[in-house]
DNA sequence: TTGCTTGTTGGACGATCGTATAACAAGTGT
DNA sequence: ACACTTGTTATACGATCGTCCAACAAGCAA
């Protein structure tokens, strides 16, 4: 008779997803105040300790969190890219529009963003990754805008103003779903991009 | 020979708004995870009992920052419409542009923003405070959007392109300083509203 | 001066926090 | 079958958290 294991043995980077995906749904659900070490290894089913193996800390946690969950939104763009063809316009348009829709639209997402926020004006290499991050993201817009003509003197002024557009029907969109619907973001987004870009 | 008092009886209102102040010091210094009644209590000046004398708890107090923050920033957006005289285009622009001049956009105040946000879906009676306040700012914009002739059917639309352009922008900015400046953030703004409105 | 109201203090209370660590066990190589 | 590595558990520790409350004293009225 083989008693059943006490634990399993997991692959460390394994046990870190988990562990990011436990603190994500923590952060969703309790909000950023009742994220602590032992509700997110509740969450997970491994104890305590467990989280402090992996991360030096909860706000180490809550930045890999931030930027796995930042990675699934680029994935989640890119794929939109990848099915909208070789049009530049329409790709301009497909990458406006993932934005508000799943898996980037999501209140739970803003969670981990708010979260993220939180420490980035105490913690300077957290601010040197929302600054990489930040940057990425309007590389990659101003690299459509440029293939729809936007001439180079302008592409970095426009990046930021579609780039603040987007943020912030988003941010709306997620703390407060009642105020517009998801489709009307995504329709006023693309009237505003009309006249940006 | 007069004892110095051990401590001065102030005011309810003067005091609550002392409170108030010292909570958004703490905040925009220690981020929101070091905001604590005790921390707050020394910043005023005061024992920490006080704290629960006046507001039910941290998250009121959270609140009620918001609330005095969000009055102030729409006394300076008054103020700044005041000055800009009659005709309604100047108008519009000086409510833009006030959002990326100091008193509103400053890193300081993004601390009681970010703090505040992490309330709104965990707790209902913020989530109604935060959609009354985004509602009011949005009937302030569409009131000016008429008066430069939008049209009653695009105004709902334009004006929340307008705000989520404006807290897009101001986001970054406090965010991040460094990404671009308050001038270029006024200037991009303004570009973006002579295209949106 | 005396008494009353109440803003204010300062510490106690139990709960929960993040972190450190010794003991345990699962998996792997020998 | 055995030892070894190390992922994992469970607990303990001191610090700090939010809340509570009895005692104090400042200011006002009589």
């Amino acid at each position: 008779m083989t008693a059943k294991p006490a634990f399993t043995r997991e692959e460390p980077d394994a046990r870190r997803l988990s562990l990011i995906a436990a603190c994500a749904r923590v952060l969703a659900r309790e909000g950023a105040a009742g994220t602590s070490v032992r509700a997110i290894a509740v969450e997970a089913g491994v104890s305590p300790g467990l989280v402090g193996h992996y991360f030096a800390g909860i706000d180490a946690l809550v930045a890999s969190t931030y930027a796995h969950v930042e990675a699934r939104v680029s994935a989640a763009i890119e794929a939109a890219l990848d099915s909208a063809g070789h049009d530049p316009r329409a790709r301009l348009d497909a990458f406006v529009t993932a934005s508000f829709r799943p898996p980037v639209a999501s209140g739970e997402l803003l969670a981990t963003w708010i979260a993220f926020w939180s420490l980035v004006r105490t913690r300077a290499e957290i601010a040197r990754q929302h600054d990489q991050q930040y940057a990425a993201f309007r590389a990659r817009l101003e690299a459509l805008l440029a293939d729809c003509g936007t001439p180079a003197e302008h592409l970095r002024r426009t990046a930021i103003s579609i780039t603040a557009l987007i943020d912030g029907l988003w941010l709306e969109l997620c703390l407060s779903p009642q105020t517009f619907a998801p489709h009307e973001a995504e329709s006023i987004a693309r009237t505003a991009l009309d006249r940006l870009a």
